[in-house]
DNA sequence: ATTGACTCTAGACTAAGGTACAGGCTTTAC
DNA sequence: GTAAAGCCTGTACCTTAGTCTAGAGTCAAT
């Protein structure tokens, strides 16, 4: 396998080179050896293919420590794959109860859309403003606070 | 008007008084006048109502920048409704996005996960990690990252 | 008069996931 | 041979929405 530096991983991987040493102290990847006389870091062209994983998982919203998590379970020996199915299905969970968040958010903010005719009235008697001000106790259910 | 303490306000709204603080800093609320020889903040009592409307704009998704700029539209005597409306329909369609890319994400995790028989195999030899290795390329067009 | 509760300021800290910069090597290309 | 590009370390900074701490002053009750 050749070997090969920094900027190519992280060209090859899709990432910054700052984004590679961030995940090497993150022990997301293991210390590279080091060339004898440069002291730079020589990969194996293997370190790609794990980046891209990392990079794949976070898009399918696991954070940085799970898919740390997820690495160490399939490095051990003893992890069966039943371990690994019972991650993905709890993250399926937190995905679903986000989606109905969100879709209840929808709901309201869908609600105060309507009520609105958009006129060119002015802002202070917009019936918007009148419900989150509180009279109405609209969305005051909506539990965890999320960011969109 | 009565005046009140930033205990109390904190309380009648439901936050910590630090949070008040912070909004102060963030401008989200007026700078309170102080009182005399203690130099303790007095607030008018409709300061609760405008801290409870943050928190209720915050649960339907906005973040405290947007929730500013639509203070800031309101006192301004020019806004008008529609203005206030557009800034909703906005937000609606930034929700629906991402309940569409955590549909898309939904599918992914549950389709690796019906992959998986979940039985007593080593996870060196789990279609999931297979799958997210890169191989079968699944779930590459997930545009943002997501975290959940 | 002293205790306890309340308030003041200023700044540091948290999580998450990076990004940027300073100052100094090495390597490559012309 | 000199400049550009690449790499090194270490640290600081970014965003968001607060939370916490320290050290000091104030107020109400006992």
């Amino acid at each position: 396998m050749a070997k090969i530096f920094i900027g190519e991983v992280a060209k090859s991987a899709g990432v910054n080179f700052e984004t590679v040493l961030f995940y090497e102290r993150r022990e997301l990847t293991a210390e590279p050896q080091r060339s004898e006389n440069s002291n730079y870091r020589e990969y194996p062209s293997e370190v790609v293919t794990r980046i891209r994983f990392i990079k794949l998982a976070q898009n399918l919203g696991f954070t940085l420590k799970e898919i740390q998590e997820l690495l160490d379970l399939r490095s051990s020996p003893h992890t069966t794959c039943a371990e690994l199915k019972a991650r993905v299905d709890e993250k399926i969970s937190t995905v679903e109860a986000k989606i109905k968040d969100l879709r209840r958010i929808k709901n309201v903010l869908t609600k105060l859309s309507r009520e609105c005719a958009g006129g060119r009235i002015p802002a202070s008697e917009c019936p918007i403003l009148d419900a989150m001000e509180g009279g109405k106790n609209v969305a005051r259910t909506i539990s965890p606070i999320y960011r969109t």
